[in-house]
DNA sequence: ATGCTACCTGAACTTTTAGGTCAATATGCG
DNA sequence: CGCATATTGACCTAAAAGTTCAGGTAGCAT
């Protein structure tokens, strides 16, 4: 699931259309349109700022959305800095070992 | 220990004045005062490009210093991206869990 | 067909802010 | 003192974030 998707199934599933989203956001429709479509010319995704407020208003998971916009939220670097060796750790596992760990955590 | 400390630390012990860890990393000495005191008007920390040449000049562990600087590292973020969920649950997960999950991760 | 409404896109432009510099000022010290 | 080193605040500037505008698509009701 890519970011721009995430936030026009959002703004579809509240019946909004592109101009509502962009008013309630105070930018422009072209830019809600390059949002959804990945089209913002250097490439990545909008502002942090603007992911903040997108997710209170369409009292979305801001956090999700960060994930997929590329960004860590501050609540998880909190924790990775206050754990630095162990996200290290668990960053540097091969897919298996990270498989065999949430398997772990799931069941508890 | 904070970013800016460590980076004192690292300069001193390589018997560097501001100046000289200015003119390698080229940028001004003002701006080295400032990093090291925690001082960058904007509140914060450099950005991760000096922070990549610094390590890189000073020989230091890039990712500690990113840490330091509240910043994940590239990384890790790629994982984090990979695994959004896991990293999600591990970052919410209390004090004593953590202690529990580093305990077996260290010991295999 | 015409005319809506919603949406897409690229290029060029403006605004905001992160990432610095500069010049003046302190501080330590032989 | 006099020099090297370090600190600060006011300013500057490049790049990010977003706008505007012009033109174009697609569907659908009249």
């Amino acid at each position: 699931m890519q970011f721009g998707e995430r936030v026009r199934v959002l703004r579809v599933q509240q019946a909004m259309t592109q101009q509502d989203l962009a008013d309630c956001m105070g930018v422009s429709v072209s830019y809600i349109s390059k949002v959804e479509n990945g089209k913002l010319h250097f490439g990545d995704y909008p502002s942090e700022k603007f992911i903040h407020k997108l997710a209170s208003e369409m009292k979305a998971d801001e956090d999700e959305l960060l994930l997929l916009a590329d960004k860590v939220p501050a609540s998880m670097r909190r924790r990775i800095r206050q754990r630095p060796d162990l996200f290290r750790r668990i960053a540097r596992m091969d897919k298996q070992a990270l498989d065999a760990l949430e398997a772990s955590i799931v069941k508890g």
